[in-house]
DNA sequence: GGAATTTTCTATCGCCCAATAGACACGTCG
DNA sequence: CGACGTGTCTATTGGGCGATAGAAAATTCC
């Protein structure tokens, strides 16, 4: 009888054989996002899946009750990376520069150390069916609502300029930092602390030469 | 015997019957754009471009020698709408500043006008067989390098902050812009030219409030 | 109007895929 | 040792896919 790791409710595996489970469960999704994130989630099978595991196809669904809910655990996973730190920055302490800044470095984290979920969550998710899609995205509203309350914050208080749309500052800001790991270990002399840098001097006093900077 | 588009050298059409086939095909390209942009290159089948012309799934290949075939002709008209009108902006007159703001906004127009071949180009190109991609790829570089040189052009004539790196300022400005194609039409009260000022804005003021500015 | 050309059709092939069913192996605890 | 729980295996099924072959229709051109 499966576990299939979305209806782990319906189980009564022992403390050890749960924690074991889990671990293996873990190794399948880290090669799901692997092959998932290198063909695509349509363009992979189940059969790269479980090559990369030295293991059969049909044993796969011991742990999953389909390829779309290896996916959706990939996505959750990734966007609840995400999430976590963004919070406490968000509500530490600081200025808004300074907390676009720490969200923009960690935002660009997980895209280092963990490409093949990220890769999955950016471009894989809207392959989910309707419910499971609908979930994710409720998750990534909430992180994309820490980064422009951060923002509205900033301007309500002065530090940020006024006038501008909150809501396509942090679109604009998100989707340069997603862009990253499409190019991530392709450019020359490009870590993630030269990155964020670069992309928080951006973001926060633009490119054009000022008298007053 | 087929002139399938890709092969269109090794072929003897009357001048008529090439500009109607061309048309044909063009309807092609536009079907299979749409079907490849809503559900991904592998999540379509040709059938499926086949049903949206009212057609058979067989005779596709009357126009093209594999999916594969269509996809990389996709890509080329939408890499194609960028380049020239950047072009014309970057050797045109005017500032950095200004240039980059009609960069900015040039690149946006084809996401609005042809959301489908815009996505595919830049979320289905990577699943091109090899040499295409490369084809596909060189002229990429090409586009990337028109925005790049404008930058460059404009720290050296001490116009846009000396320090940054603008190879990463290309990266992040044309990942802030691609974004863009994810959420048109989503997002309430974002029409192109909205859109285009707040990022030209964003990039070059930045979002932090200045004294000078 | 009839031949030649261009376009679309029917029919089919071989392959790959996600998922299921049920047998087998391993380990652990009584 | 033996029984049960756990994990993997073999085998299979039904379906969809991209692509080819060749007949038939539509169109063009003389």
């Amino acid at each position: 009888m499966p576990i299939s790791s979305l209806k782990l409710s319906g189980t009564r595996l022992s403390a050890g054989g749960r924690r074991r489970a889990e671990k293996r469960a873990g190794e399948v999704i880290a090669a799901a996002a692997a092959v998932f994130a290198a063909h695509g989630f349509h363009g992979a099978s189940t059969q790269d899946v479980a090559d990369r595991l030295g293991m059969r196809q049909a044993s796969l669904y011991y742990y999953f009750s389909s390829k779309e809910a290896m996916l959706e655990q990939i996505c959750l996973r990734s966007v609840g990376d995400f999430i976590g730190r963004a919070l406490e920055i968000a509500n530490g302490p600081g200025g808004a520069a300074e907390k676009l800044a720490a969200i923009i470095r960690n935002h660009l984290v997980p895209g280092e150390e963990r490409p093949a979920f990220v890769r999955c969550f950016l471009r894989e998710r809207r392959f989910l069916p309707p419910e499971s899609r609908r979930r994710i995205g409720r998750v990534a509203r909430r992180y994309e609502r820490i980064l422009q309350d951060v923002i509205e914050a900033g301007i309500a208080a002065g530090e940020l300029r006024r006038g501008l749309d909150p809501r396509l500052a942090t679109l604009a800001i998100l989707g340069m930092c997603n862009a990253a790991v499409d190019w991530y270990g392709k450019e020359p002399d490009a870590p993630v602390a030269r990155i964020s840098a670069a992309f928080a001097g951006l973001v926060l006093d633009g490119l054009v030469t000022r008298k007053g900077g």
